[in-house]
RNA sequence: GGGCCCGUAGCUCAGCGGUAGAGCAGGGGACUUUUAAUCCUCUGGUCCUGGGUUCGAAUCCCAGCGGGCCCA
């Protein structure tokens, strides 16, 4: 069972054309978490098309559905807008966008595609209701109005009045539609009334009239314009988050819909877990929204999709990369199933669908598997320590341990990499990952040295006289030195560099100690391991 | 009150009917040159609990308990 065979098992389950969609209302940001279905989807889609499968990948912009969230408004706008569709909301900040809609959604679309999730077409029901397409399905569904009720209390207890109507008017008058209720369809228009008190959010004008509900003057109830998109586009798979999936909740009412009242069976489904943090799942509005914004900064988009590909969707994904290794980790498993997957022997087992994985990780799903998994990466802790280490040229350092110049994606790699290490270092690295040197005062750990360590302390430095043009001139010449004048202490290379991670960071173990030295200020160096030398014991 | 998912090593997770696994963490060792690197090695689990099915159960079924998300 390899890891990713729930995407190969779900392509060896179909045949034919496939349709994979999902739509999300554009309410607000994203925030990572909700990234996991996206990419899910699109390994779908690839798993799909891998199979020969000619296969279609669309994503749907609710973005008729009511705007409902005040805390995104400034405090006049919050009686004029709440209620009307997204679509018809001002962009909120400015105008960058022809809508709060367009705003919002086109941030997610961005991020879609900096994970290299490119659906074949994005839809937006403001865009698809004043064509016309909408309109059979309107018309269904006010003429099987009581079958509608009916699935309603049967699926979600939900009861209905009996002239209730499954159609949201956009008030002709105010513009909003959260607070519309139609009635008496007569075939060819229904009664409309916007009421103040509908919601508590929203507040309608108080018009009341005969509206023909078509080409765009209204749109169908959540549960039923789902249905509809099934039916419209064709829709053969759709996977929900696990919120959806109660019973009678969402997709139950939906399901229900798409048989009953459009009479087509509903695409295959399967609900996803989410990504918690921490333990609990991300929430902008429970103040967790900063710490998923901030994981996107970190988390590169090869070592994101990773995170979700790895793991099977039913499963809740831990990640809590507050003062933990858990980004590290993230980074050496990818390039540990990297090497893996490029024929390298690694260590430890394998998930076996290791090479999958790392496929799927990719943001370029036509991209050579095999080249991209044999490039050079440097391994992510180390990026860290050079960071930290004052003057080292990382690009030069990873083109010496790689053995030969970095291609440009590697460098372009090296690049994404450093500034992950650095706002991992700013919002995420334990304590112990962060290197600390001690300019003003010796470590107080220091004291532990013993009269060996401190010999060879005193001795290194009068091996590297200040301003002479024998000192020392890079980490390689410093490492020389410290080896050499070790040996003639009768020190082993432990103790020694013991000594000087003491003596400088106030630990006994620490970065690659010639690189470390070479980048502090030589006077400074010289004037420390002599009083560390020199210190009584 | 109801639904779904998950409880496997300290942590994160594989395994999903045939002798309990990996990574990381932890212990020990090697290293005259990647010294927070690398390599070797070890430790560590009543597979949540209790029943059942089976020649055989971490794996299937039932019931609890615990955690999470959602719907009421």
């Amino acid at each position: 069972m390899a890891t990713v065979d729930w995407a190969d098992e779900l392509a060896a389950s179909v045949e034919g054309p496939q349709v994979v969609n999902d739509s999300k209302t554009p309410s607000g940001t994203v925030h990572v978490g909700s990234l996991r279905g996206p990419v899910i989807l699109d390994v779908i889609t690839r798993a799909l098309r891998a199979r020969g499968l000619e296969t279609t990948l669309l994503y749907g912009v609710d973005d008729l559905d009511p705007m409902d969230a005040q805390a995104l408004l400034s405090p006049d706008a919050i009686e004029r807008e709440m209620g009307r569709p997204l679509a018809h909301v001002p962009d909120p900040h400015g105008d960058c966008h022809a809508s709060y809609a367009r705003h919002f959604a086109g941030i997610f679309i961005d991020t879609f595609d900096g994970l290299g999730i490119r659906p074949d077409r994005y839809y937006w029901m403001s865009d698809i209701y004043p064509t016309g397409q909408m309109d059979p399905f309107i018309k269904t569904a006010l003429d099987k109005a009581p079958i509608v009720r009916e699935a309603y209390r049967r699926v979600a207890n939900v009861r209905h009045p009996d002239h209730w109507l499954p159609v949201g008017v956009i008030c002709p008058s105010c513009g909003k539609v959260g607070t519309t209720i139609a009635s008496d369809w007569d075939g060819a228009t229904v009664y409309v009334e916007c009421k103040p008190d509908l919601v508590v959010w929203a507040h309608g004008c108080g018009w009341s009239g005969r509206v023909a509900p078509f080409g765009g003057a209204a749109k169908l109830p959540w549960n039923l314009e789902w249905a509809a998109q099934w039916s419209l586009f064709g829709v053969t798979i759709e996977p929900n988050g696990k919120d959806l999936a109660t019973a009678g909740g969402s997709r139950d009412r939906s399901e229900a819909i798409s048989r009953e009242v459009f009479e087509r069976e509903p695409p295959l489904n399967f609900a996803y877990e989410f990504l918690n943090i921490g333990g609990k799942k991300m929430s902008t509005s429970k103040g967790r929204g900063a710490a998923a914004h901030t994981i996107g900064s970190v988390v590169p988009p090869e070592q994101l999709r990773f995170l979700f590909v790895r793991n099977r969707p039913e499963t809740v994904i831990e990640f809590d990369p507050e003062g933990t290794d858990a980004i590290p980790r993230l980074f050496d498993e990818f390039d540990r199933i990297a090497a893996a997957t490029a024929g390298r022997e690694v260590r430890g087992e394998l998930p076996s669908g290791h090479e999958n994985i790392f496929r799927f990780s990719l943001l370029d799903a036509k991209a050579d598997a095999q080249a991209a998994a044999g490039a050079f990466r440097p391994p992510f802790g180390h990026l860290a320590l050079l960071a930290q280490i004052p003057g080292v040229d990382a690009a030069a350092k990873a083109g010496a341990e790689k053995g030969s110049p970095l291609t440009a994606a590697e460098a372009a790699e090296l690049e994404t990499r450093l500034a992950a290490v650095r706002r991992w270092l700013e919002a995420y690295a334990p304590d112990k990952a962060r290197l600390e040197i001690h300019r003003d005062a010796i470590p107080a750990e220091a004291a532990a040295l013993d009269g060996n360590q401190r010999a060879f302390l005193a001795a290194l430095a009068a091996a590297a006289p200040a301003g002479s043009a024998d000192k020392p001139a890079n980490g390689d010449a410093w490492q020389a030195a410290i080896f050499a004048v070790a040996a003639d202490h009768g020190l082993d290379a432990r103790a020694a560099f013991n000594a000087l991670y003491l003596a400088f960071i106030g630990r006994t173990s620490g970065p690659r100690a010639g690189w470390l030295l070479a980048g502090l200020d030589h006077d400074f160096v010289l004037q420390r391991l002599r009083t560390a030398g020199a210190t009584a014991a």
